[in-house]
DNA sequence: ATTTCTGCAATACGCTGTATCGCAACAGTA
DNA sequence: TACTGTTGCGATACAGCGTATTGCAGAAAT
C-alpha cells in the first residue's frame, strides 16, 4: 500500500464565522447594493452551499442585523471629545460618513432597532456624553430627535444622489430644466412656490446642508438642555 | 342559427388602469406588508396576468413609486391654517398617521426623491407657508430639517411597534427584563449610562415622544426664521 | 470495532421580477 | 364585406431567490 493507492484526504471544508460571512455580505453589498446580496451568492463567496450559513444565522434579515453591526463598528469614535455637542456632532458625521463608504446602509438605517454590541457601544457613548446634563427623559430625547434628524437625513442625501447616478443629471439640473417630468410639472404653474425655490435657490453642497440642519438641531438640543425639566 | 347554436361573445378583459392597480397594491400591502407586494398578486386581485401590469408601469420600483404618491394625496392638508408652525406640524402629524395607516410607508419614506404629484403638491403646501419669513436657502433648509426629522421618528417609531408585535413585548419590557439579549447585555456592565436609562427612564406613548422631538426642531427654525439670512 | 452523533451538501419547493413570443380581436382600408 | 395591419393580452419561459427537507460522510464515543 504506497502512498499513491492511497486517495488525498477528503478537503475538509473551510472553516466559517459569522465574522467571514458578514465580511463576504459587506463586500457584495458595497459593490452591488443590498439587492446583489443572497445567501446563495454570499456563501459561494466563502466556496460553500447556501445551507451552510444556516448554521450562523437564521435568517436573511439576521445578516443584515449582523452587517449594520458591523459598520456601527466603524462609527463608534476612537476617543470621545469633551463637549456634548461635540460629541454628538461626531457621531453624525461618523455616521454620515460611514454610509456614503457603505450606501446600503441607507436602506437599513432605522428599519429595525439596533440591538448589537457595536451599536450598543455607540449608544452608550452618546448617552454619556450627555448624562447629568438634564433629567434623563429630557437626554433620551435629544438623543431620539437627532438620530432621527441623522437617519433622514442620510437617506434623503443617498437617494438624491442614486437618483443623480441614474439619471446623470446633478440635482440642479435635473430640477431646473434638464428633468423633462419636473420641468413639465412646474410650467404647469400649479407649484408656484416650488418653482421658484427651484429657480431661484442657491445649489448647496450635502455635506454643508447636512451640518447645517444638524447644528440647528443641536441648537434645539442646547436649548432644552439649559433650562432644567419643564 | 339560433342563440343556442352561437357562442357567447368571448368575455372582454376587465379594463385596467394605474389607479386600480395601485389600490390593489396598496391593499395587499395595508393587509400583509410590502413584500406581501408582489406583481402576479395584485395582477391576481386584478382577474388578470401578471405582465399585464408592464403596460401601466414598467418596473416593480415604479409601482411603489405610484402607491407613495398616492399616500401623499392623503397627507395634503385640505384646508392651510395661516401659521407656519402651525402647517409644518401638521404635515409632521398627517405624515405620521398616513404612515401608521400603511406601516410599509415606512420603508419607502426617503428611499427615492418623491417627485409625484400629490407629493409636489404637498411639498408647495409647505413650502409656501414658510414663503417670505426668510430667504430662499433657508426656508429650504428649515423643510428639508424637519422632513428629516419626520422620516427619521417615524421610521423608529414603526421598527419599534413591529418588533414589539414580533416578541409580543412592549418596548419597555422587553429591554428591562424580558428581552433575554438586551438584558444580559447590560448586565455585562460595559453600558452603565445605557443600562440606567432603560432602568430608570420613564415610558412616553410614541405620539407624545414623536410631537416632542418635533416641537424642538420646529423651535429651532424658529430661531433661524426670526433673525436674516446669515 | 461498532455505534451514535454532528453538520455539511444536495435536492427540492414555491415564489419572485420580467423577457419573449404567438395569437386573437379590433381599427382602418379597399 | 373582405382583407390587412396593429395593438395588447396571455401563456410560456428563465434565471434567481429564501429556505425546508433529506441523506450521508466523517468525527466522536463506546
Amino acid at each position: 500500500m504506497t502512498v499513491w493507492d492511497r486517495p488525498e484526504p477528503p478537503t475538509r471544508p473551510v472553516p466559517l464565522d459569522r465574522e467571514r460571512i458578514v465580511a463576504a455580505a459587506i463586500a457584495l453589498a458595497d459593490e452591488g447594493g443590498l439587492e446583489a446580496v443572497s445567501l446563495r451568492k454570499v456563501a459561494a463567496r466563502l466556496d460553500a452551499g447556501p445551507m451552510r450559513l444556516y448554521g450562523y444565522i437564521s435568517t436573511k434579515e439576521e445578516l443584515f442585523d449582523l452587517m449594520v453591526d458591523e459598520v456601527y463598528a466603524e462609527i463608534l469614535p476612537e476617543e470621545q471629545p469633551g463637549d456634548w455637542r461635540e460629541a454628538l456632532r461626531v457621531h453624525a458625521h461618523r455616521t454620515r460618513q460611514a454610509t456614503l463608504r457603505h450606501q446600503w446602509l441607507a436602506d437599513l438605517l432605522g428599519r429595525r432597532p439596533s440591538l448589537g454590541p457595536n451599536a450598543m457601544a455607540v449608544t452608550e457613548v452618546t448617552l454619556s456624553a450627555l448624562d447629568g446634563l438634564a433629567d434623563l427623559d429630557t437626554v433620551m430625547r435629544a438623543v431620539e430627535t437627532v438620530s432621527a434628524y441623522i437617519t433622514g437625513a442620510i437617506r434623503r442625501e443617498i437617494a438624491n444622489l442614486r437618483a443623480e447616478r441614474a439619471t446623470g443629471l446633478s440635482r440642479r439640473d435635473w430640477q431646473r430644466a434638464s428633468g423633462p417630468h419636473v420641468s413639465r410639472m412646474l410650467a404647469t404653474g400649479r407649484f408656484p412656490a416650488l418653482a421658484r425655490f427651484v429657480h431661484e435657490g442657491t445649489e448647496v453642497d450635502a455635506e454643508t446642508s447636512f451640518a447645517t440642519g444638524l447644528d440647528w438641531v443641536l441648537d434645539a438640543v442646547a436649548a432644552k438642555l439649559a433650562r432644567p425639566p419643564a
